[in-house]
DNA sequence: ATCGTATATTCGAAGAAGCTAATATACAAT
DNA sequence: ATTGTATATTAGCTTCTTCGAATATACGAT
């Protein structure tokens, strides 16, 4: 099959979102970096845990991290990254009819972010 | 954690995704249906294997399919399905310095897909 | 040097996903 | 009714993913 290695990495890349954490950590990224703290914090997950979704998306090169001292500050390397999520947002929208129960949540979350 | 079974949602989309067999198939699709067979003979793999991989893509609702006589041709649901595949070309090729023999295979598939 | 805090890594168990080979179903043609 | 073709499903095996618990690393403060 031709474009195979292709294929892969956009597999690949599809993988690692494939994770409700990875998406909240992506989401959470949205507005600008923060902190692995920060991110645990939100997220409610357990810190390994974390820190393993962490290195997911770092893995992939989807998010990136700077360290401050004590502390490692990510965020998502490219914003097509976000566009790619804000597209998939109108496909979502489109077809929660197979969901009920997220369509109010999907109602919230666009006052949240517009 | 709120808006979670929306990212359970979403996470499961991105799954579907997940695979390059299933990517090929996406693409395949992209100028209108096909048959199950003709699919298969063009993704080269077994036929139990490209039949699990299409019962993963109709679940999720990302292909349709109807049945003529002996035959199952399929189809993307959604244009925008496409869309997203869009998109995230830009994004493959914006990153694919980090494996080179894609960008060969990205060229020659440009020319394919214009 | 020691201690505390922030983050990452490793390990082992549990579950999910993938593959092939075999079998089943559905329809067409004779 | 039988046979052939197209597609789907099941079973068993192997590999990948995810998790929590424990441990390690890195840095700052004392």
């Amino acid at each position: 099959m031709p474009h195979d290695s292709l294929r892969r990495f956009k597999a690949d890349f599809f993988q690692a979102l494939a994770h409700p954490t990875r998406i909240a950590i992506v989401e959470l990224l949205r507005e600008g970096e923060l902190s692995a703290g920060a991110l645990i914090e939100r997220l409610g997950v357990e810190q390994a845990n974390a820190s393993q979704h962490l290195t997911v998306l770092r893995s992939k090169h989807i998010v990136v991290n700077r360290k401050v001292g004590n502390q490692v500050f990510y965020s998502v390397r490219d914003p097509l990254i976000t566009e790619v999520l804000d597209v998939m947002r109108r496909y979502f929208y489109a077809h929660l009819t197979e969901g009920q129960a997220m369509l109010d949540e999907m109602k919230s979350e666009a006052v949240t972010l517009g």
